[in-house]
RNA sequence: GCCCGAGUGGCGGAAUGGCAGACGCAGCGGAUUCAAAAUCCGCCGUUAGAAAUAACUUCGGGGUUCAAGUCCCCGCUCGGGCACCA
């Protein structure tokens, strides 16, 4: 036997996709115009990393998701605004010239060169002319810009208070960056500490913020949960108690339970309240102040947490309850929140279980002032906090919860000693920060005139490049001129009614999250001259497909929403909601290999380091450290990271087996919402597929050329010809439903090797095949790009793929003429028959009555019902 | 404690109320090979059976329906979020 003349091509990754990516950087292909018709555009974004270094799993499943999105809907006819930038102010530069002495700039813009390119390796259809760095001086200057349009809305104020203070970084941290009473970052304990901030007033639009949950359709739930549980509508009345002994002095409480005010036998007030040292006589002075020092002393969290112990001391004044006339105690309590409410609640332990632990505690009264509805019992040893019917409560007893808290609120509104309030969680949003890697704030200090905004054509203010890193305190702050110094080299000095005084920078910056609240807006216009170009930002906005992962539920995507309010408001913008649909992708997990230290923490190794057993099932039974044969302990699989050494470099799966493999695994396994698995396998059986695609085409190639692929009809067909038409139609289908539905890659992919299973050259006509591979080839175009483009171009097409566009399917050629319909007897399953598909109605259930095996399966019985669903299923119900 | 979400083969998962387990991975058998890798073909939920086949099977228990993985109620388990928030 003779070999064959020619060998076909071998599929070699590397070498077709960095010819395509060469081709698409120097064509420019994926760059987009801005005067095309809005519903003829697309935008499409994922969120932008942090240059920390090199891309990891988490980045390379986030961008193929959005990659393959922004290329199925080029292929739809969109035109796609699809940007990528870098998130690149931040700790971690500056935590770098710390420990390494690498200046933050250079390290920063070091990193984001390596990871674009390593963006670029992945063949991700970005519009790089539209690439910037929040850390550019165009873009830090223009949000000083925006800054000061903001303070002079209003939106923007200084002001001093408790902050969370970070022990890890040595800065402020805003409430949705603790986590746990630690700081979000380093897991560092958060003190609070009296500073003064700037801070952006997020609760002008808490009402807007909150509605805006209700209407956002293409959001998750889980998200739009979250963000209304972090902006905390609460509904409720305020209630004065005047303060006995002190005329015109009255505290005031926040309590969404009004229908209990006549059971009040105390008021508990935050250590901090602003009154309270007024109220305390000489006799309660030494206790009251031993107890705010201990409550200063421990964090919030520590203070408040779900461990703390309920704590507090009579402050030694009274009150009276405004309904009742009755005089309680006031007391101080650790769990009052100085910023909640009003500082101060009225307690009511009857009917509240943190009130009832505490009067037990202190042995104060306890008043029943609510019976549970129907007549029912009372809890014996515990508050009932639930609604019921009012006893003891003076002309509102009988009546139910509900009308009580209205007629109550009523009452107390009338004679001017309440009225109903609504309450927030949300708090504004302080984003100073005492970093030197970040946006300045564009604010100096006279001796004598306070905070003075600089003029914009000052702006911007630029970071000084000479700073010495200790990691103790801000570099700003103890560099010799910075602070002092105009941009001319001059003294920096503000105008007075006097004329000039001396003046000193802000040498806080702002928190990064500033910069991620409006990119996505300047990615519409990145060389814009001002801020943003209203008219491409309206054109662009909403982003139709934002997509990151959800731990940034809270953080980013609230301020986003926020910030996007703020421009609208002056004047950047008419769009109000920046995200019109989120897709939250899952994380990339893999197992963890650990021992216990002696200080309960865990060592952690690298799967390198470890001899590992698989049972039959492929499942990891035991493992043991290469070093010393001692076996460690399997854990679970958990999210990829360095400090649990369960990550694997997506460089090394680029290197061996290309990005098209790389991007089809974290595509194909799991629908993009779950969490997804680390698997060799899984990548090996991906890239398998691509190379079974591969050698199909070359091995058929000049069949291919020579062909023109079939477009008639599936009926005009037979045999196996007619059954691939069929296949082909119903893949297409099926990968279009997947897609437009949920974007289940996962799925489509399924139906790209179901059709790739069927394409057997020698037992079809060659218009046939040809159509089921061009076919293919486009499907998978999204998804696995080079290959598609590279087996398109070798097919003789002179034009791109993308052009080709997604194919369509026709319903009327994916059913066979024949449909085969399962019969159940009383809804068991118990054989099928095959009746022509033209059959309907009366004659349908004819046709199954009169069929040999349904009359066997019927015997003697009576036939009481028959379910015929055309094309799905018979049901005979016999007697 | 409160609020979400999820429980399907050995594994990841699929399934407009209509044949549960598509597709992939792992496994088993075979072809090819001196051999291996790679590749190709076949089998592959559980139990009984040589087999045809039968029974069972989507966390557990009820319900609605001709028909339930899917809808409703109760419970269990896991994951996530919130939490002295008055």
């Amino acid at each position: 036997m003779t070999q064959p003349q020619t060998q076909p091509r071998a599929y070699e990754p590397a070498a077709i996709e960095l010819k395509w990516q060469a081709h698409w950087d120097a064509a420019g292909t994926h760059e987009v115009r801005d005067d095309l018709p809005r519903e003829q555009c697309y935008y499409v974004l994922e969120m932008f990393p942090y240059p920390s270094g090199k891309l990891h799993m988490g980045h390379v499943r986030n961008y193929s998701i959005g990659d393959a999105v922004a290329r199925y809907k080029r292929m739809r006819g969109f035109h796609v605004l699809h940007p990528m930038g870098w998130d690149s102010f931040g700790l971690p530069a500056e935590q770098a010239a710390i420990e390494r002495g690498a200046h933050p700039r250079t390290w920063t813009y070091d990193n984001l060169a390596y990871m674009r390119g390593q963006l670029k390796r992945l063949g991700l259809s970005y519009a790089w002319s539209r690439e910037f760095a929040t850390s550019d001086p165009g873009y830090a200057a223009r949000e000083q810009d925006i800054f000061l349009d903001l303070v002079e809305k209003g939106l923007v104020y200084r002001k001093s208070s408790l902050v969370n203070w970070s022990t890890g970084l040595n800065t402020v941290l805003a409430n949705e960056q603790v986590i746990d009473g630690k700081c979000w970052r380093t897991g560092m304990p958060v003190i609070q500490k009296e500073l003064p901030q700037w801070v952006m007033r997020t609760t002008h639009y808490a009402e807007e913020l909150l509605q805006g949950t209700y209407e956002l359709k293409g959001w998750p739930d889980a998200v739009l949960t979250q963000q209304r549980n972090w902006i905390g509508k609460s509904l409720g009345a305020e209630i004065d108690f005047a303060v006995e002994g002190h005329a015109g002095v009255k505290i005031t409480v926040f309590t969404t339970r009004p229908d209990t005010v006549f059971g009040v036998t105390f008021l508990s007030i935050a250590p901090e309240h602003a009154l309270l040292d007024g109220l305390v006589p000489t006799s309660h002075r030494a206790a009251v102040e031993a107890f705010k020092a201990e409550t200063r002393a421990v964090s919030a969290h520590d203070r408040t947490g779900d461990t703390a112990e309920k704590k507090g001391v009579f402050t030694g004044a009274h009150v009276i309850n405004p309904v009742n006339g009755e005089r309680v105690q006031l007391w101080a309590a650790n769990f009052v929140v100085a910023d909640y409410g009003t500082g101060a609640v009225m307690a009511v332990p009857a009917h509240d279980t943190r009130d009832f632990e505490f009067a037990r505690k202190y042995g104060i009264a306890i008043k029943t002032v609510i019976a549970p509805a129907g007549g029912a019992a009372a809890p014996a040893d515990a508050a009932f906090t639930e609604a019921g019917v009012l006893v003891d409560s003076g002309p509102f007893t009988g009546q139910d919860s509900a009308a009580a808290k209205t007629a109550i609120t009523a009452w107390l509104q009338e004679s001017g000693t309440g009225r109903q309030t609504i309450t927030w969680r949300l708090r504004d949003w302080g984003i100073s920060r005492q970093r030197y890697w970040g946006n300045p704030i564009p604010f100096v200090y006279g001796e004598t005139s306070g905070a003075v905004p600089l003029r914009k054509q000052d702006l911007p203010v630029t970071l000084p490049d000479d700073v010495t890193f200790d990691g103790i305190g801000n570099p700003l702050e103890k560099h010799p001129t910075w602070a002092t110094t105009a941009a001319d080299g001059t003294p920096l000095s503000v105008r007075t009614a006097h004329g000039p005084e001396a003046a000193r920078r802000e040498t806080d910056t702002m928190d990064t999250f500033m910069e991620s609240s409006w990119y996505f807006a300047r990615f519409t216009c990145p060389d814009f001259a001002g801020p943003l170009e209203q008219k491409r930002v309206d054109h662009w906005l909403p982003v139709d497909l934002y997509i990151g992962g959800i731990e940034h539920a809270v953080l980013h995507l609230l301020y986003a929403r926020f910030f996007q309010k703020a421009l609208c408001d002056i004047g950047y913008s008419t769009v109000r909601e920046p995200f019109k649909r989120l897709l939250c992708q899952g994380m990339v997990c893999m197992e963890t290999f650990s021992r216990p230290l002696a200080d309960g923490k865990k060592q952690y190794f690298y799967p390198d380091e470890l001899d590992i057993d698989k049972d039959d099932s492929g499942r990891i039974g035991a493992a043991r450290l290469k070093a010393d044969g001692q076996p460690v302990d399997v854990g679970r699989v958990e999210k990829m990271s360095k400090s649990k050494r369960n990550t694997v470099d997506p460089q090394r799966l680029i290197d061996t087996y290309g990005a098209d493999t790389a991007r089809l695994f974290v595509l194909s396994d799991v629908p993009p919402e779950l969490d997804v698995q680390w698997s060799e396998n899984s990548v090996r059986g991906s890239n398998r597929f691509l190379k079974r695609v591969w050698v199909l085409v070359q091995a058929n190639l000049a069949a291919l050329q020579a062909a023109t692929p079939f477009a008639g009809h599936a009926k005009d067909l037979a045999g196996a010809d007619q059954a691939l038409v069929r296949k082909v139609h119903w893949a297409v289908k099926r990968a279009t439903d997947a897609l437009e539905k949920d974007f289940a890659f996962n799925t489509a992919i399924a139906a790209c090797m179901e059709l790739t299973n069927e394409l057997k050259p020698e037992a079809l006509s060659a218009p046939v095949f040809a159509l089921g591979v061009t076919s293919l080839l486009r499907l998978l175009a999204p998804l696995a790009p080079h290959l598609a483009h590279e087996l398109w171009a070798e097919l003789g097409n002179a034009a791109d793929i993308t052009a080709a566009g997604w194919p369509a399917y026709d319903a009327t050629q994916i059913d066979a003429d024949e449909a085969e319909m399962p019969v159940q007897v009383n809804g068991k399953m118990k054989g099928k028959i095959v009746l022509p598909r033209s059959l309907a109605g009366a004659a349908l259930e004819a046709a199954v009555l009169a069929h040999a095996d349904v009359v066997a399966l019927i015997g003697d019985r009576p036939v009481r019902k028959l379910v015929v669903v055309p094309g799905k299923i018979v049901n005979l119900v016999l007697g």
